[in-house]
DNA sequence: GAGTGGTCTAGACCACTGT
DNA sequence: CAGTGGTCTAGACCACTCC
């Protein structure tokens, strides 16, 4: 005997990706609005006349896209996307300006440059010193020899209740730049009053500019368990060389944030004419 | 009589998480290289004691992770990356100096302001002018009144022999601004010789800066389609601001582009000291 | 045709939420 | 406890590629 287990296969397409494009386009369409609740799977089941395994598949394929957040006796809800917070940097120009200010003046700006939209008493700093050797990369970079001194200085804020990232960044220098100041390789005068820039300062460096590049990764589980974020989004990672007035790069840091929290703004001018 | 049917939990983990995990870390730690095969689902589910199925959605999980592609028929392998092109936004200032150079300067410098790392000659590229309406998200950007009248123009490229994307903009400018001179609203006139600066200084508009904002956005099966890009890639959103010396909005774009290829480079640079 | 991944069923059981 | 989503099996069949 044989069943009758074929596919619809009207159009072509198996069961559950026309099941999961059905649901996608009531969602595009604004039918479904974020935190509506999704057709349970016993429903889709019964409407497209399948198995409710059929219909998880879909669903699955929908959470992995990041279109519906759910599951384990929660009803699936079409996903309200986060806030997302603007990095703009016009912040570095007020930065530099500040540098030669006098302290009390700098003290106001902390050590976190960037707004993340909870308040800060609710969260967790944390600034770690090292001193490691160059990787072939950074080494490159810096026009170092590989296995040089490098101050990395790696920047965490966390939320304390949830215990999830806030911010994450990463940031190097080369040791011979810094060491006349045994201030800036010691942890504990973190957060320094005036930021980065006083703190180069500190060793006769000048920031001209900032090169900034900036790239997108797929989330792996573990970030997605660090930072708390839903299934299907992507990290951007933002790579800054500070450059000096001679033309030296002086810093180079790493930051990374969550895809669909953030939005990065810059601004470039260009010379007038004449 | 009951079956002995329960997940191992070893871990507490489901097993097909179990599964993913562990290929995940091989890929991760190198031992699986890009290009290398995956052990095929028979394998898989033989050595961790389960059925295809269950192999199937740990291999299924990892490819919308875009850590594996493959298919039908051919084994799965691990999904080798391709190569990110830099998207530097440093030639802004060079076309703004060649502006006022003569045409056959001005002539070398084509519409593809951007490499895409394919030879012109296999690609193809479409120019679109339409006038619409200001939406009110636009019309607040440009500060003009709702369903004012705009040119929109639509760039694409697409690679000649897949039929896939491989540009995709679009520019909206206030006809208010361009009407004096009807060339500008021709699209055979594409592509203009000198680039998107040099047409607006023809109706004696100045370009200031450039304000940029990038998100990221998860892709939807229609881009995949369109981009042929592999699942688990997002897509990078960057719109560009073009304001004038007499602080005006000129005109707003919006590129896209596949995460996955791209690098977005660009440099702040910050007045000296004194 | 042999071998690969992909889809689907029928039915079972598990984990969790809310009432 | 009822109802939800999530996992898994055993077995079938389909679509595709390579030989």
């Amino acid at each position: 005997m044989v069943r009758m287990v074929g596919k619809a296969q009207m159009g072509g397409l198996p069961l559950q990706q026309q099941i999961a494009n059905g649901l996608r386009a009531r969602i595009e369409a604004g039918e479904l609005q974020p935190g509506d609740e999704v057709p349970t799977l016993a429903t889709v089941a019964e409407q497209w006349g399948c198995t409710t395994a059929t219909a998880q598949t879909a669903l699955s394929t929908l959470k992995q896209e990041g279109l519906i957040t759910g599951g384990r006796g929660k009803p699936a809800t079409v996903r309200v996307p986060p806030k997302r917070v603007r990095l703009s940097s016009g912040d570095h120009q007020r930065q530099k300006d500040l540098v030669r200010r006098p302290e009390v003046e700098r003290a106001v700006t902390g050590a976190i440059e960037i707004t993340t939209g909870t308040q800060i008493a609710d969260t967790e700093f944390s600034a770690r010193y090292e001193t490691v050797s160059a990787s072939s990369d950074l080494a490159a970079v810096f026009g170092l020899a590989e296995g040089a001194q490098l101050l990395r200085r790696t920047y965490t804020t966390a939320d304390r209740a949830t215990r999830h990232l806030l911010l994450w960044s990463v940031s190097h220098i080369p040791v011979a730049l810094i060491e006349e100041n045994p201030d800036l390789m010691d942890q504990s005068k973190e957060p320094w009053p005036g930021g980065h820039q006083h703190q180069l300062y500190t060793v006769g460096i000048e920031v001209d500019r900032f090169e900034k590049s900036l790239i997108a990764v797929q989330s792996s589980p573990l970030d997605r368990d660090l930072w708390g974020m839903d299934a299907g989004v992507a990290l951007l990672k933002v790579r800054t060389m500070s450059v000096d007035t001679e033309e030296r790069v002086v810093e180079v840091s790493e930051a990374t944030y969550p895809a669909d929290r953030a939005e990065v703004a810059w601004t470039e001018r260009m010379a007038r004419w004449q």
